[in-house]
RNA sequence: GGGUCGCUAGCUCAGCGGUAGAGCAUCCGGCUUUUAACCGGCUGGUCCUGAGUUCGAAUCUCAGGCGACCCA
């Protein structure tokens, strides 16, 4: 912050009661103050009255980091408007809150200063939510809930069992994500495009490891169609799921393999109408038959290719931009179509745990066909053709659209479309095909090899196998005061006192599982135990999420998109399936917050980050060391960046509401804000021209009940009304469907600057009344403090948190008069006063004798009129 | 390469066939011992470009440009 804050300290004497001398607007202590009062009145507690219609507003619960950043503060604040303006409409609202509380920043924090993540953790949900608490938000903490509490993850456990139950939790040897820097494995979800981490961004490593895993596949075809159901659902997050399900259709279609040994190779492939075209084979250097097939005088280079490749992620074998290698294993197939030789390959870009880990090379119609067909000599046959269709490919470029089938024998003359079902067929006769559908979509890895996770709640018995902890055991606690060092597997592993165990079903020695599970597990299912947070006997019944759920506007970060999203409605439909709940998808509107961006200043040579307060002049930004002019640019904020603006400074300096109002009218809810101090400022004077205003109409007014309104208005009154009806319903039309926060503030500023020009002293007090009661309940969401305090101050009975939301008198609407437009061929040249009933014909004699009509029409008669009442009338000559 | 979204005042955004609008900033004045704060007022627009539809286009259509995001 540049200067001192406006805010008068001295004043903060203030009491509850209203007190005339106290006119200077201080945040600090009128905010401290309602809070309090709040409390004392349980405002924030759930409503139980089930007669009232149930909304449950969500913000994405945060990790306890400790500090509250500029993000989370957009995030619940959002959702703090909308569970403030449901009760007002009357809705029982569900507004909890709570914290995803495992995760690797409390195990670093123990490894490199020796705390326990335990206390760590609690230490900073005490700070948080104290520094929540300040922003003014209506949450229940009653309902409070930490997930790494054991009363939470006890039911965690319960679940994982009763999905590994329901076969949708197994363990199986794979080729998983290895994460150098945080030691452990990833699922898909969590690396990135780039092949990083998404929590620590390193590069990620791939691994053979026995891992736990979630049958999310199963679910892959109901995630996909059910996306249609999410109507209330931003567009691109459902492309993003569907994407990322990757649903697609095709064939499998299996080679002999020439020889003495009776092995085939069985491809998938989305374009069976290609057969023709194949002119070899590949597998993935993994698949299980490259051994096998692999000739002796190939051996040396198929076994250097395979290490060398399985040092590679998939996002380095698969890129587009990147050459395609491969190796011959000397081994040759037959197509089943034709008969031809093909011979078989192994290249980086086919990935042996996606479809049957082997394709056919028809470079003619693939473009990484043909990339690997040109480095490598591999003939091209085209056996589509179209227009164009031939050059594309004569230029290296592969022809992938459709088109009508050549050199396909008898299929040839077929349209490329009709030719799929058809050699599929064909092939199905013959044993040598059959139609198939695979996904992008992976089973879920959820084993974790770290310490502050929730424990899988399994046991290893030399003779049972695999045998879970029975329910009653429930919760597997954690070992608590265990020395982490960070290095060398699962710190669990290493407590042999809490891993030995009997076997619960033959007594005999056993080992606890010592992976923990993704933390995402204790995410997927937390909106559930928010309908009923304190059940000891299961993790929720089925009442209370039937009163509840789904939630009615949950409101979070686009980086979710896929992660939580996918998991929660993967969980949310296996517990339906094990008849643990009867709703199929969790959240039914979903808002996804932009980012708050601050400024930040770059030096493009050196490309470091300059701090702004080392910018002596922001308007031509230079760097203090080199000199260098710097960019400048919007980024998120980030401490590395140095553009971060700390949420608790500013309402020490401008109170919550004044926060709250900045962040809600810079830019809409789905949009990235640019942080703007003077904005801020903005923000605040805005506030204190209420606080004039209600000041000034408090020697009017001193009560808010209502009265009856005068037969006679004044043309000022009338026009007070009109505004104020006209704001109750665009605030109102800006809270549904499309949430748009800013314009409904822009709709607040409106109605208090005709309310303020209009002199409130001259004003009826029925006409005041109605005004400022509707006002300040239209205000009461966005600035919940200063509103109470108006309503107080101004004798309105009660809470205005308490008020019903007002409703729009369409009558204060109607004008008497009204500006109608003169258009001269379709150019605007003036307007007039018009009765607002005014008919077609009286609108067009007026607009022809009037004026505009002389000067513009020169006396010609118009060939035309249009009339528009209650818009204009164009005349065009 | 494909898809989605966007381009309106210096900035952030409304308006989505019928007179281009808010907030902030700028500028000028008032108040003030000064600074800050506060009050009042005025500015400020090829609505990205081009073509089309229409009596009339920021708004609808097409083409192009630029930008963001997602996918490949």
């Amino acid at each position: 912050m540049p200067h001192a804050g406006p805010v008068n300290a001295a004043s903060s004497s203030a009491s509850a009661s209203n007190s005339p001398q106290d006119n200077r607007y201080d945040p600090t202590a009128l905010e401290q103050r309602w809070r309090a009062r709040w409390k004392d009145l349980g405002l924030d507690i759930t409503e139980t009255d089930a007669t009232k219609p149930g909304f449950f507003a969500l913000s994405m619960f945060p990790y306890p980091s400790g500090t509250l950043h500029m993000g989370h503060v957009r995030n619940y604040v959002i959702t703090d408007v909308i569970a403030r303006v449901q009760r007002m409409r009357g809705d029982s609202v569900l507004h909890p809150m709570g914290w995803d509380a495992f995760g690797l920043p409390a195990e670093n924090a123990a490894i490199e200063r020796n705390i326990d993540p335990g206390e760590w953790t609690d230490r900073n949900i005490d700070q948080m939510r104290d520094q929540l608490d300040r922003l003014g938000l209506s949450i229940d903490w009653d309902r409070e809930q930490a997930t790494c509490h054991s009363d939470y993850y006890r039911w965690t456990q319960w679940l994982f069992l009763e999905l590994f139950d329901g076969g949708l939790a197994y363990r199986k040897n794979a080729t998983v994500n290895w994460d150098p820097v945080d030691q452990t494995v990833l699922a898909n979800e969590q690396v990135d495009a780039e092949g990083r981490s998404w929590r620590s961004g390193a590069l990620v490593e791939q691994r053979q490891l026995n891992q736990w895993f979630l049958r999310i596949t199963d679910y892959a075809e109901a995630l996909l169609n059910d996306l249609d159901k999410l109507k209330g659902w931003p567009e691109r997050v459902r492309t993003m799921q569907a994407n990322w399900i990757g649903r697609s259709e095709g064939a499998e279609i299996t080679f002999q393999v020439e020889g003495a040994n009776q092995e085939s190779i069985t491809v998938f492939t989305t374009r069976p109408d290609t057969l023709s075209g194949a002119s070899y084979v590949v597998l993935a250097p993994e698949h299980r038959l490259v051994p096998t097939l692999t000739i002796e005088k190939q051996h040396s280079s198929v076994d250097q290719f395979r290490k060398r490749v399985a040092r590679l992620s998939t996002i380095e074998r698969t890129s587009d931009d990147r050459p395609k290698q491969g190796v011959a294993t000397g081994a040759c197939v037959t197509n089943p179509l034709n008969g031809e030789r093909l011979p078989v390959w192994i290249a980086d870009y086919v990935l042996a745990d996606y479809g049957t880990g082997a394709v056919m090379g028809v470079p003619a119609h693939d473009q990484r066909d043909i990339q690997f067909a040109k480095a490598n000599g591999l003939p091209v046959r085209q056996v589509i053709d179209a227009e164009g269709a031939k050059e594309a490919i004569e230029a290296g470029k592969a022809w992938t659209e459709d088109g009508t089938l050549i050199n396909s024998g008898s299929f040839d003359g077929q349209p490329s479309t009709q030719g799929k079902a058809a050699i599929t067929d064909h092939g199905e006769t013959a044993g040598w095909a059959s139609s198939k559908v695979t996904y992008r979509l992976r089973d879920w890895l959820i084993s974790r090899q770290r310490y502050w996770g929730c424990p899988i709640p399994i046991i290893h018995c030399s003779t049972c196998g695999v045998v879970p902890v029975p329910q009653d055991d429930l919760p597997v606690e954690l070992p608590r005061g265990i020395d982490l060092s960070g290095k060398g597997g699962s710190p669990l592993s290493q407590q042999t006192d809490w891993v030995n165990v009997s076997c619960p079903c033959c007594g005999s020695a056993a080992q606890r599982e010592t992976d923990t599970m993704d933390t995402f597990m204790c995410s997927s299912w937390y909106f559930l135990r928010f309908a009923d947070p304190h059940n000891t006997k299961q993790p929720f019944s089925k009442e209370a999420v039937n009163r509840w759920l789904p939630v009615k506007q949950y409101v979070g970060g686009i980086e979710h998109a896929i992660l939580h999203l996918l998991y929660s409605r993967f969980f949310t439909k296996a517990l339906r399936d094990r008849g643990l709940i009867d709703i199929d998808e969790p959240f039914e509107r979903l808002l996804t917050q932009g980012m708050v961006q601050a400024v930040t200043y770059r030096n493009p040579t050196t490309g470091k980050y300059i701090a702004t307060a080392d910018v002596s002049d922001p308007n031509d930004p230079v760097d203090p060391i080199t000199g260098d002019k710097l960019d400048v640019l919007f980024e998120k904020m980030s401490k590395s960046k140095y553009n971060g603006v700390d949420p608790a400074a500013v309402i020490d300096r401008y109170g919550a509401d004044t926060a709250r109002m900045f962040i809600l009218f810079k830019a809409p809810p789905e949009k990235d804000l640019e942080w703007d101090d003077a904005d801020v400022e903005g923000q605040f004077r805005f506030l204190q021209r209420l606080w004039r205003l209600v000041e000034s109409a408090s020697s009017t007014l001193t009560n808010l009940d209502k009265t009856d309104l005068p037969t006679d208005l004044t043309e000022q009154e009338a026009d007070v009304r009109r505004a104020l009806h006209l704001a109750i319903d665009a605030v109102s039309e800006d809270l549904d469907d499309e949430i748009q926060l800013n314009t409904a503030i822009s709709e607040l500023m409106k109605l208090s600057n005709t309310i303020t020009a209009s002199e409130p002293d001259r004003l009826s007090p029925a006409i005041l009344q109605e005004a400022m009661s509707g006002l300040i309940r239209l205000l009461a969401p966005f600035a919940p403090h200063i509103a109470e305090e108006f309503w107080n101050r101004l004798g309105g009975s009660g809470s205005v948190h308490q008020q019903s939301w007002p409703s729009v008198d369409t009558s204060a609407l109607i004008q008497d008069t009204i500006s109608i437009v003169i258009q001269v061929k379709g150019k605007v040249r003036g307007s007039m006063q018009v009765p607002a009933e005014a008919d077609k014909e009286t609108l067009e004699s007026m607009a022809l004798s009037s004026n505009v009509a002389k000067k513009w029409l020169e006396s010609a008669q118009p060939k035309r009129v249009i009339v528009v009442p209650g818009k204009l009338v164009n005349l065009v000559p």
